[in-house]
RNA sequence: GGAAGCGUGGCCGAGUGGUCGAAGGCGGCGGUCUUGAAAACCGCAGUGCCGCAAGGCACCAGGGGUUCGAAUCCUCUCGCUUCCGCCA
């Protein structure tokens, strides 16, 4: 969210901003409903301060002049006052109300992109920064993961679809086994080698969270949610370790706080027919480990540099190629100022798969999940900056390995690293 | 899920409906004293909003209500504790 003050000195800005992420915005709405709210509060302010004048008053007379007068007293404070009462309750349910609509008008402004961020209408705007790694040389025609896994029966699509319906999928035996390595090992290098604190968080969270983050209220419809209760199924660990110091003042030394969090996601995105539907690219339930940091403010360019090559470290380690994608203007998400996609090279799907996305939200989510710090110990309460990025999505990953370190034979190497995780070679 | 109780400032803990933003204690900060520290004593200390400012308003889990006036009374919601039930 932004702070409506911001909005008052950089309109021309937030307009902007809004046209590039095609989110439709008034902002003299806005400024409308702020400019009156302001009216009213200097309304009924003044008239709750005469209201408490005139209670002084009664209670100041009552104590003087003992009980004996206390009926006319009272009574001529009383007439006076009650009127006053009911100008106040009026004011303020108006207040309420203007309140109430300026507050879900500004939970639909996206926020504005960070000045380093290309300019851009869509991903063709998107600016590649750096590739690292050489193509694999195949001696053979790579295949897809989908062949790969169906054929080493370690990616079992029909039971899924049986069990849960289009887009589902089961991993079997060495399948399922190698994304388990993954998540461990994932876990283990920015725990040991990154500094970040591992968290085990809720799957589901309240609404509220959700709002902190920025996923509701436009984006209900990606969602998973309970029919009868407030609580939503996690599109990403984001939400639930973001939230975690909600309504909290942290310290400043304790800034950065570097947290990473396994968990399934859940997207309930109406895809559109055909798009991403073979293999395991694309579903409703994924995996994922996910980096999220609770830094200074002035820290968070820096911080969203680091972030980004905290990622890589696992395509690296893994031996696969990748590359650093930065995000123009209009590919920005709501929330993200700035974003580094991480993507790595799949032979057989012969694309680049995006495995990881590096954004540094600002303020935006602080300020929505009030979470906030303290320079020192005297100095009032300031909103620290968010960052969040994946660390990585575990099927995409997968796909990169079944389809990097595959066979003539249909047979897939298991990398270096995962072996010990995997306590086999070969997958066959 | 049922019953009972409880939710006050960083923490503990008072608070007969009327100058209560709230006693007292601990902790914190700044002094005095001390070679230094401790102790003792004195003082300062919450958050948000409106306002150029002076200043004002709000906040005693959260919402609604009663009243001229609510931390205090009523009501709903949420959370915690204990007992019972159920359960991985």
């Amino acid at each position: 969210m932004l702070d409506i003050r911001f909005i008052r000195d950089n309109a021309g800005q937030v307009k902007a901003a809004a046209a590039a992420k095609k989110a439709p915005v008034d902002v003299e709405a806005l400024l409308d409903m702020d400019r009156d709210r302001r009216r009213i509060i200097q309304e009924v302010e003044q008239l709750k301060a005469s209201r408490n004048q005139a209670s002084r008053d009664v209670a100041r007379l009552k104590a003087q002049d003992g009980p004996e007068r206390e009926g006319k007293l009272g009574l001529s404070a009383a007439l006076i006052t009650r009127e006053i009462g009911d100008k106040i309750r009026k004011l303020d349910g108006e207040l309420r109300t203007i309140e109430e609509k300026l507050e879900q008008a500004l939970l639909a402004v996206p926020n504005v992109a960070d000045p380093s961020v290309p300019e851009g209408n869509d991903e063709t705007g998107n600016v590649v920064d750096r590739t690292i790694g050489d193509e694999n040389v195949f001696d053979f025609t790579p295949r897809p993961h989908w062949e790969l896994g169906e054929k080493l029966g370690i990616i079992d699509f029909e039971r899924g679809v049986k069990v849960s319906g289009t887009r589902f999928y089961m991993l079997r035996g060495a399948g399922a086994r190698l994304q388990r390595a993954l998540i461990a090992w994932m876990l283990d290098v920015h725990t040991r080698e990154r500094g970040y604190s591992e968290v085990y968080p809720p799957y589901i969270v309240t609404g509220k969270c959700l709002v902190g983050t920025g996923q509701l209220p436009k984006f209900a419809d990606n969602l998973y949610h309970d029919a009868e209760e407030d609580l939503w199924l996690i599109p990403t660990a984001e939400v639930p370790v973001t939230n975690m110091y909600r309504d909290e003042v942290l310290e400043a030394n304790d800034l950065t706080l570097k947290h990473v969090a396994y968990t399934p996601c859940f997207r309930r995105e109406k895809m559109s027919a055909g798009k991403d539907t073979r293999g395991i690219k694309r579903g409703h339930q994924f995996d994922k480990v996910e980096l999220v940091k609770f830094c200074l403010p002035e820290k968070s360019n820096e911080e969203l540099e680091i972030l980004v090559e905290d990622a890589c470290s696992i395509p690296r380690k893994l031996g696969l190629r990748y590359r650093v994608v930065r995000l123009c203007t209009g590919d920005l998400t709501f929330a993200s100022m700035k974003t580094y996609d991480v993507e790595v090279w799949s032979p057989g799907c012969k694309e680049w798969l995006e495995v990881s996305s590096c954004s540094n939200f600002g303020d935006f989510q602080a300020r929505r999940a009030n979470i906030r710090f303290r320079r020192d110990p005297k100095a009032r309460p300031e909103y620290l900056h968010t960052l969040n990025g994946s660390g990585l999505a575990l099927p995409r990953t997968l796909i990169a390995v079944l389809e990097n370190y595959q066979n003539p034979d249909g047979t897939v190497a298991v990398p270096e690293a995962l072996r010990p995780y995997m306590g086999m070679d070969v997958i066959r």
